[in-house]
RNA sequence: CGGGGAGUGGCGCAGUCCGGUAGCGCAUUCGCUUUGGGAGCGAAGGGUCGCAGGUUCAAAUCCUGUCUCCCCGACCA
C-alpha cells in the first residue's frame, strides 16, 4: 500500500499534505506561507487555466495585464474595500538595498514618496485605468480578464487552500446598465459552475453570500461552494456584482445615448490555485492523487514489463504501437520506459500522481495480444484485448470523468442534511458534518450566534426561492432554507 | 497574532532528560543479479543537527533570541 501517505481516516490534514508531497504538486518555500508549485502542480493549473481561458473567450472576454504594484492612495478610495483588505497587505516602502559588512540593508535614503501595495486584488488599479478607457456608452461593455499572482498577508496558511501569494484570474467588467452587470455576474458564476462540474468533476452549489461574507466593496457576492471528503465546505469561486461603488470611487462615467453622464456598473470574478486543493479533497484517496481525465496532463501511462533484453525490445515495440495509436487520437499519453525502476514502483508512483489509466504490457501480453488496463479511480485492473484498445480507452476516460462526478455528487448527497430545529442542527454539525440546510431569519446577529455556537457559517443563500419557514434560532420568519457548513 | 506540538543527509525518524564531536530505515551513486504491485547482495557518497548569539575545556544536547512547518483559535479566496 501507499508507503508514505497517512490514511484519510487517521489524519485528514496530514493525508492532504502527504498527497501534495507524493504527487509532487508543491512544497513549502523558505518564505512563510508561500509555496513552490512544482511541475506537476503547475501542469494541473495550466490545464485548468486553458479550459477556463477558453470559456472566458467564448463569453466575449479578453485578457490584459495590470501592474503588481498599486499606489497606496488608490486603495483608500473605496471605503469598504480598504476596510476589507487593509489588514492583509504587503507594502513596498523602499527601492534599494546597500551593502553593509558583507551583507545588505535597506537603504534609508531610498524611501518611496508614496508606498506601493502588492495587489491583494486589482479593482482599484483597474478602475483607475477604466476611467481613461471609458467616455461613451459605445466604449462599453469592457470585458477584461487577467491571469496574475496576488498577495494577501494571511495569518494561517495551507498549501493551495490559503497561501500568502497565489495564482488566480480576475475578471473585471464595466457596463452601461445595472441589468447588464448583474447578468454578467450570473453568467460568470455559471461558467465557474460548469468548469467545476464538467472539468474538475466537482459538484458545486451556487448561490449568494450573506452580507457578512460578501467581498469588500461588492453589492452582492455570488459563489460556487463545494463539499470536501471530510465534510468541510470550500468556497471554490466568487463572482461579484460591484454596483457603482468603484465607478464612484474612481469617477468613471460615460455619456449615454440620452446625452446624460452616468456612472458605470461593475463586476469582478475570480478563481485561484485554491481549486487544486479542492480537486485533491474531492477525489483523492489513500494511494494519492486522483485526477479527472480532462485535467490530467498525462491521461494514460504505459508501463513496460520485461526480463531479458530480447523481451525488452519486443515489449517496447508493442508498447510503442499502442502509444502512437493513442497519441493520434489525441490522448495525452506517456511511455514510462525508465529502466532503473521496477514495475511495482512505477505503479505506485503513477497512482500517487493520479494518472487516470495505466497500461501494463509484458511478454505475456505480447504473446496473447492483450494488455493489462488499470483504473486509478477504482484501483481496478483487467486484462483486455489489444485490438480496439484505443476506442476502449477513449470510452474509459469519459467514464472515469463521469463516474468521478457521480461519486462526488453521491457523497455530497449523503453528507447533506436538513435541520428542523437548532438542537438538531448543532448535533449534525458536531457529529456528522457536511452541508446542512436550515431556516435562518436573515439577520447578521443570528448568523453570528450560529457561528459562535457551532463554527458553522452560512455558505450561501440559494438563488431560487424555497419554501418559507421559521428561523431555527429565533423562530422569526424565514424566506427559505440556507446552506450551512464548517468550511476551509 | 494567542495556545499547543515540531525542526537532526532528499524523505521518515532515533539520539536531547543526564554535554564528550552524529546514527538508523528509505532514497542516491557504482557493480552484479533482478523486473506482472514500492527488488536482492556488495561497495560508496552525502548532514556547520533550522538560523544567530551565549554558557563550557567541550553543545544536536543547557540558556537567550529568531525563522519555518503542523494542529487549535481570531482573520480570510
Amino acid at each position: 500500500m501507499a508507503k508514505n501517505i497517512t490514511s484519510q481516516e487517521k489524519d485528514y490534514s496530514q493525508w492532504y499534505l502527504d498527497v501534495v508531497r507524493e504527487a509532487k504538486l508543491a512544497e513549502h518555500s523558505p518564505v512563510r506561507g508561500s509555496m513552490v508549485i512544482r511541475p506537476n502542480g503547475m501542469a494541473l493549473w495550466e490545464n485548468m487555466k486553458q479550459a477556463l481561458d477558453q470559456m472566458f473567450k467564448d463569453t466575449g472576454h479578453e485578457n490584459a495585464y495590470f501592474p503588481l504594484f498599486i499606489p497606496k492612495s488608490f486603495l483608500s478610495k473605496e471605503a469598504r474595500h480598504v476596510e476589507g483588505f487593509a489588514k492583509e497587505c504587503a507594502v513596498v516602502t523602499h527601492s534599494r538595498l546597500k551593502s553593509v559588512d558583507g551583507g545588505v540593508e535597506v537603504d534609508p535614503e531610498s524611501r518611496l514618496e508614496e508606498e506601493l501595495i502588492v495587489r491583494p486584488t486589482s479593482e482599484t488599479i483597474i478602475w483607475d485605468t477604466y476611467r481613461n478607457w471609458i467616455q461613451s456608452y459605445r466604449d462599453l461593455p469592457i470585458l477584461v480578464n487577467q491571469w496574475a499572482n496576488v498577495v494577501r498577508w494571511e495569518m494561517r496558511t495551507r498549501l493551495f487552500l490559503r497561501t500568502m501569494e497565489f495564482l488566480w484570474q480576475e475578471g473585471h467588467t464595466a457596463h452601461a446598465t445595472e441589468e447588464e452587470a448583474v447578468e454578467e455576474t450570473l453568467q460568470m458564476l455559471e461558467v465557474y459552475r460548469t468548469f467545476a462540474e464538467d472539468f474538475m468533476a466537482m459538484p458545486v452549489h451556487t448561490g449568494v453570500k450573506t452580507a457578512g461574507e460578501r467581498f469588500a466593496g461588492a453589492e452582492e457576492t455570488y459563489c460556487i461552494e463545494a463539499l470536501m471528503q471530510d465534510g468541510k465546505a470550500l468556497q471554490a469561486g466568487t463572482s461579484h456584482f460591484l454596483g457603482q461603488n468603484f465607478a464612484k470611487a474612481f469617477d468613471v462615467k460615460f455619456q449615454d445615448k440620452d446625452g446624460q453622464h452616468k456612472l458605470v456598473w461593475a463586476t469582478s470574478w475570480g478563481v485561484s490555485t485554491r481549486l487544486i486543493g479542492g480537486l485533491i479533497m474531492t477525489h483523492s484517496d489513500d494511494q494519492g492523487l486522483v485526477l479527472p481525465p480532462k485535467l490530467a496532463s498525462v491521461q494514460v501511462v504505459i508501463v513496460p514489463i520485461y526480463r531479458s533484453d530480447e523481451q525488452r525490445k519486443e515489449v517496447l515495440e508493442y508498447a510503442d504501437k499502442i502509444y502512437n495509436e493513442l497519441e493520434e487520437l489525441g490522448v495525452r499519453i506517456k511511455l514510462d520506459d525508465r529502466d532503473n525502476y521496477n514495475p511495482g514502483y512505477k505503479f505506485a508512483e503513477h497512482e500517487a500522481a493520479g494518472i487516470p489509466l495505466r497500461i501494463a504490457v509484458g511478454p505475456r501480453d505480447v504473446e496473447n495480444n492483450n494488455v493489462e488496463l488499470a483504473r486509478r479511480d477504482l484501483l481496478e485492473k483487467n486484462i483486455v484485448d489489444r485490438d480496439g484498445i484505443s476506442a476502449k480507452i477513449k470510452d474509459m476516460l469519459d467514464d472515469i470523468q463521469n463516474e468521478l462526478f457521480e461519486k462526488a455528487q453521491k457523497r455530497r448527497g449523503e453528507m447533506t442534511s436538513e435541520a428542523g430545529n437548532y438542537e438538531e442542527f448543532k448535533n449534525i454539525i458536531e457529529n456528522k458534518g457536511g452541508f446542512v440546510w436550515a431556516h435562518w431569519d436573515g439577520t447578521p446577529e443570528t448568523e453570528e450566534k450560529i457561528k459562535e455556537d457551532t463554527k458553522a457559517t452560512i455558505r450561501l443563500i440559494p438563488l431560487e426561492d424555497g419554501e418559507e419557514g421559521e428561523c431555527m434560532v429565533s423562530g422569526k420568519p424565514s424566506k427559505q432554507k440556507v446552506l450551512f457548513a464548517r468550511s476551509y
